[in-house]
RNA sequence: GGCGCGGUAGCCAAGUGGUAAGGCGAAGGUCUGCAAAACCUUUAUUCACCGGUUCGAAUCCGGUCCGCGCCUCCA
């Protein structure tokens, strides 16, 4: 079996070649950086995460790319009302980002592209258009892309602009298009832009949203390139408007494979801040939730699958990533044996590799790579009980684990933030309860653990003390 | 009006023609001073509903019901 993906551009599912043989450019429409990114945000980035390492577990150089929208409506407004300018206003939440994405075990591209720092390859792009006669200049100074001078326009979504319905969203600003549906590639300054502006040859103004992503894309993949993703809810206007710019510049074939994961809904339901079902990941880590746990919950669920984000979900994962943690113990503790007859483990860990590749080959099938993960995990057990899982064998299992966690990236625990003193006095005092043979006592210590949130495991090393 | 997505066990979730993966939970067992943790086993005669095609359908076709998204700057 080899690499397929579904393509939004043909919505059918497609044998995956690259343009160049082994390497692939992918561009993944990043934050705009105007707040804090919230779990929805992420779950694009992990999905796209998963992707990328996916590829190259396949075998594949990936060339990524993720760009920062740093200048738009919003991050213009709200650096406004701080009081503070573009960039530095920006700059915050730009350091959020990355942070997040570390939390997350997001790999980090190759090329941040900003598009503050990208206007005059926009502003060649926007004059190549101009140049062809697709785009004009309207007389408010604004510069416009005209779909009526494409006639390609559409394939994304498979609209005909007669059938368009003006939303309710139409900026009352922007009258003097000559069509509703054309959008803008250059805006011409306002007073609300403040001191947000560049010298144009259209005059003083900024870029439209969507010009940066074909510019930038083509500055580092080049005009043609192999895959690029974002959430469904990009794919109209935004993704539709990147392919007419950069195919009516370019006058080649833009991006071969689009991929678009759905949304994240909490409790079946959109998230909204209105609902008070919105969350941050740092809303979350406050919750207790490690960043692997996050991760995990919203790696498990297939990226065309709407992905129902719950506390529940949370503690599932965990539970999950518990039982991950306890089958690599076992087996590191195995590893240190003598060697055992290594056949029945490197058949375990063949098969699940196998399994593993295959189901992410297949459009990224998550829950079937999971599943050949778990089979593992049982069967593995299964022989460490049986006593043939030692030495060689338990490395062996664990060399596959490591192969696998290379795509999914969840097993390797958070740091623990440790025990405080006083938690640690209590299970010394139980210890020594039990040591005493007074259970009465060891009982009534451990109840008020308990109570303080902490549970006790006798291990042959000793007890354990973990939060729950 | 247009373009889409989805309804599979208590919960989450694969499977798109060959007789229901996996995770969580639950129940039983092993271990333990008792627990916890861990491990093992069990847990859908059935895939929203009604017809049809087929030797055979969760999977294909027609219809019905229900939930959700997008249609100008939300991943």
């Amino acid at each position: 079996m080899a690499l397929a993906f579904t393509n939004s551009l043909t919505r059918t599912k497609e044998p995956f070649v690259s343009i160049r043989p082994g390497e692939v450019g992918l561009y993944t429409c990043g934050p705009t950086v105007y707040n804090i990114a919230h779990i929805g945000n992420f779950r694009a980035y992990v999905f796209e995460d998963l992707l990328k390492r996916t590829l190259q577990y396949c075998g594949y150089r990936v060339r990524h790319v993720m760009n920062l929208t740093d200048v738009d409506d919003k991050t213009i407004r709200d650096s406004r009302a701080a009081g503070l300018s573009l960039d530095d206003f920006t700059q915050r939440f730009k350091e959020a980002f990355f942070a997040d994405s570390k939390v997350l075990r997001i790999a980090p591209a190759d090329v941040y592209p900003a598009a503050t720092a990208h206007i005059p390859e926009m502003i060649t792009l926007i004059q190549a258009l101009i140049d062809k006669g697709i785009a004009y200049r309207a007389d408010d100074g604004s510069v416009y892309f005209s779909i009526a001078r494409w006639p390609n326009y559409g394939q994304l979504v498979h609209i005909e602009a007669e059938q368009m319905r003006p939303g309710t969203r139409v900026s009352h600003d922007e009258y003097a298009k000559e069509s509703v549906a054309d959008f803008a590639l250059w805006k011409s300054w306002s007073e609300d832009d403040g001191d947000v502006a560049w010298d144009s040859p259209w005059g003083r103004g900024r870029p439209g949203w969507h010009i940066e992503c074909s510019a930038m894309s083509a500055r580092y993949l080049g005009p043609h390139f192999d895959i690029h993703c974002g959430g469904v809810d990009n794919m109209f206007p935004h993704h539709e408007d990147e392919i007419a710019q950069s195919e009516a510049a370019n006058g080649c074939r833009f991006v071969n494979v689009w991929m678009h994961c759905a949304h994240l809904v909490v409790d079946g339901v959109k998230m909204s801040k209105s609902l008070g079902n919105f969350y941050t990941l740092r809303d979350v880590l406050q919750r207790g939730w490690s960043g692997r746990e996050v991760r995990y919950v919203l790696l498990a669920t297939h990226y065309r699958q709407s992905l129902n984000f719950s506390f529940r979900a949370c503690e599932d994962a965990r539970a999950a990533l518990q039982r991950l943690d306890a089958f690599r113990e076992r087996l590191q503790d195995a590893a240190r044996l003598p060697d055992s007859d290594t056949a029945p483990a490197a058949a375990a860990a063949q098969a699940a590799e196998a399994g593993f590749r295959a189901a992410l080959e297949d459009d990224l099938n998550i829950s079937a790579a999971l599943a050949t993960l778990f089979d593992l995990v049982r069967e593995g057990n299964r022989l460490l009980d049986a006593g043939t899982v030692a030495g060689a064998a338990a490395k062996a299992i664990l060399g596959t684990l490591e192969r696998l966690d290379s795509v999914l990236a969840v097993m390797a625990p958070d740091e623990d933030a440790g025990v405080p003193a006083d938690i640690q006095a209590l299970a010394d005092a139980r210890q020594a309860a039990r040591k005493a043979k007074d259970f009465a006592r060891a009982d009534q210590l451990r109840d008020q653990l308990a109570a303080a949130g902490w549970v006790i495991e006798d291990t042959p090393k000793g007890p354990r003390v973990r939060r729950r």
